[in-house]
DNA sequence: TAGTGTGAACAGTTTCACAGCG
DNA sequence: CGCTGTGAAACTGTTCACACTA
């Protein structure tokens, strides 16, 4: 159908979920059609990269006119694997991880979180979020029932002490990508794939990028991830 | 003292709150001296980029021999900006607020929880992690008196839909940095940093990972944030 | 001699500016 | 005419390889 693409790069996928975001809105919201400039702007960047970016996945644009938001939804979708949905586990029944197997919003994304592990035998058993919580010992068990295809995707939300140890348990189940918020270096074999989300780290980059905008009145905030200055209208 | 250095890289400054971690680790354990090579496994990057990033803030390590954790630990705290505790304010004591306020970890890096805020009526007045929660009319109140030096970090940990109105309420009380936990792309005037983590863009990536992964199966992975080989030694 | 610090080559990313199309 | 798609230029970041020094 569409010419295959090239190889994105990894920068391009990482602005992908912000436009998918963007354009989840605007559908929702009834619009059917969107310029690169408004998309944009709705999405942190500017518009020459966006369309640089989106020129990669393949020619979904109308010139003179802009893109259709179904279709542009749909192809990063596709693009991003989320044609079908991934089942989700989460180990570690702290509060964190309560906070995110209640957290509904991932259905709507492509994601079901199926199952959640503890260490603690004061919490396994447990029924959290409409799950029963288990121990780790029943890892495998339960990952080859709910996961039978061996796509789960893994969330640590384990104090840092226990993190490795959840990780080996983990790798050694046929896990092979881990979302970890436990602030440690994860060390897995090759092919395993780690994304960390770390609170400290965070605001340690506000802190340092506070300091700078303090000391020099002059420029202008630079963010990493996010600066904006237009409000977006209704 | 040190020659003051020439301004650091967005690159260079995103990675050092890891290579403060791996630094801390290794204090704690008595360690007193690190090769580049060795931090640089801990910290999972190479050794090349590790040993350019730390000549930017200086000469601090001894040729033939290493660095001294104490001394280049205190020097990245210090480019950091974590010589003086920050004051935290988080918004929205939903699951991942209350998961937040009592996450005792800040402390020990240089920030201190101060106050917490939610809309709710039924929420507000309840103490969580020792602390009051306060409503949202009293948070240009509360934020003078926890931070009356106008240096506060705010973290929002509210519903999508209330985001964009407690970051507006949080820019008209003076906080000019933020950390964003719910899925939306906040508008805030210039000279406001806003550093964003989002669960689901997360997942996102790593589903795209994965299927090119599966897809292609000569290549090695290769992680947006994180990947290493090796079992690191305690 | 072991390991830092760094210029120089390389790779990747962003921005510019405009041709081309609906 | 307006807006996409895209080469080419500018910039930023990474890797290499080795001079240099404690």
């Amino acid at each position: 159908m569409t010419h295959e693409p090239d190889r994105l790069s990894d920068a391009t996928v990482l602005r992908l979920p912000t436009y998918l975001r963007a354009l989840a809105e605007l559908e929702a919201r009834g619009v059917t059609s969107v310029s690169s400039e408004e998309l944009a702007v709705r999405s942190g960047v500017n518009s020459a990269k966006l369309r640089k970016d989106l020129s990669h996945l393949g020619s979904y644009g109308v010139r003179g006119v802009g893109y259709d938001v179904r279709v542009l939804a749909d192809e990063v979708s596709k693009v991003l694997g989320l044609a079908q949905v991934r089942p989700v586990v989460i180990v570690g029944m702290g509060h964190l991880g309560h906070a995110l197997a209640d957290f509904g919003g991932f259905a709507t994304k492509g994601f079901d979180v199926v199952a959640c592990f503890d260490r603690d035998p004061d919490i396994v058993g447990r029924r959290i979020g409409g799950l029963d919580v288990h121990s780790m010992a029943e890892l495998p068990q339960v990952l080859a029932r709910v996961a039978p295809r061996g796509d789960a995707i893994a969330v640590i939300a384990t104090p840092a002490a226990s993190a490795q140890g959840a990780a080996d348990d983990l790798v050694l189940a046929g896990v092979r990508s881990v979302l970890n918020f436990a602030p440690v270096h994860l060390a897995v074999p090759q092919g395993t794939d780690v994304r960390k989300v770390d609170l400290s780290t965070e605001l340690q980059l506000l802190a340092f990028h506070a300091m700078h905008r303090d000391a020099l009145p002059g420029g202008a905030s630079s963010a990493g991830s996010d600066l904006s200055t237009s409000e977006v209208p209704s």
